[in-house]
DNA sequence: GTTCCTTTGAAGATC
DNA sequence: GATCTTCAAAGGAAC
């Protein structure tokens, strides 16, 4: 009941898009396996499910709180610098989102224009590794009103200079100060070698992470569980199906949740903009990108 | 030790 | 404005 409201409610005032039959995305085909696969060989999921039914549900990973901080926000999670020096009007308890679930404030996340939904899955997966029914959404704690759990970036007064909790944002990483220095004579030391000592000093701090990576980072611990498996690519693709099944409402949680990270790191991090760390990885062959996109024109043609 | 793989989405870069 | 590119996470594999 609570659900549909949010659900019909979010739907009018979000114009959101309905399901396309043909929903096409360029990159998130998957390929067509049934059976083993790369990400279940020799069906290990399946098996895993068979053993999880006589498992204690220890085997599941506890709910992990994202939820937590919007739930129950502490005062005390914001420092007044920050807030003042933001001008954001304390207390930052995030009350914005539990408005988003009960729709009585008028802010309601704004979706991306480009969202696209794909159709369902084209080929069996295992019901461990694929069935939406066999990975339920969180489940809400007794009188909370929406699932709890926690996103340690969302954390306030994390990474907060004189803050007493002194835990750095997981947003700010430390530099190793290798993957920024550029190669250089190493004879000439002075100005060169003092900007790369700053450089190593200054933490980089990390973008802000968007509607599937929170998702990722909810559901890992449960695909590693359910589906034996511990290679991240091979998780990431069974997340990505996942993802995509997902009816709009689930999707909806996490969009709004990746509206709120970037509303906070920009509150947290002003000045910073992706820029600051673009180009630091290093950049792939483009080469090796067109291949790949030319081979997944050719498997979808 | 570094990069790749693999996913989606946000945002910067480029045309 | 459309398209391309990079980076967020994760950890095993490959180099």
């Amino acid at each position: 009941m609570y659900k549909e409201t949010v659900y019909s409610a979010f739907n009018l005032l979000m114009h959101y898009p309905a399901p396309s039959g043909t929903g096409q995305h360029p990159q998130s085909q998957p390929p067509l396996v049934s059976g083993p696969s790369s990400q279940c060989p020799s069906g290990a999921c399946c098996l895993a499910d068979q053993h999880k039914a006589s498992q204690p549900p220890h085997s599941v990973p506890q709910l992990s709180p994202l939820y937590e901080h919007f739930s129950n926000p502490h005062p005390t999670q914001v420092p007044a610098d920050i807030s003042q020096r933001q001008g954001v009007h304390r207390p930052l308890q995030t009350p914005e989102l539990s408005g988003f679930y009960s729709l009585t404030s008028g802010s309601v996340g704004q979706l991306p224009h480009t969202v696209s939904w794909p159709s369902p899955p084209l080929y069996p997966l295992s019901p461990s590794c694929g069935y939406r029914q066999h990975f339920p959404a969180p489940t809400a704690a007794p009188g909370a009103p929406y699932p709890r759990f926690t996103h340690p970036s969302l954390v306030l007064g994390s990474g907060v200079p004189g803050h007493p909790a002194a835990i750095p944002h997981p947003a700010i990483v430390p530099s190793s100060g290798k993957q920024d220095l550029q190669p250089y004579d190493r004879s000439l030391k002075t100005q060169a070698e003092a900007k790369a000592e700053k450089e190593v000093k200054k933490p980089t701090i990390k973008k802000p992470l968007n509607a599937f990576m929170l998702y990722m980072k909810e559901m890992r611990a449960k695909v590693i569980a359910e589906c034996t498996l511990k290679e991240s690519a091979a998780i990431n693709q069974i997340l990505g199906r996942r993802w995509h099944a997902l009816s709009r409402e689930e999707q909806a949680k996490y969009y709004e949740l990746a509206r709120k990270e970037r509303q906070l790191h920009m509150q947290l991090y002003p000045g910073w903009s992706a820029r600051d760390n673009y180009g630091k990885k290093k950049r792939r062959s483009r080469e090796k990108h067109q291949e790949s996109t030319s081979d997944n024109s050719l498997h979808y043609s």
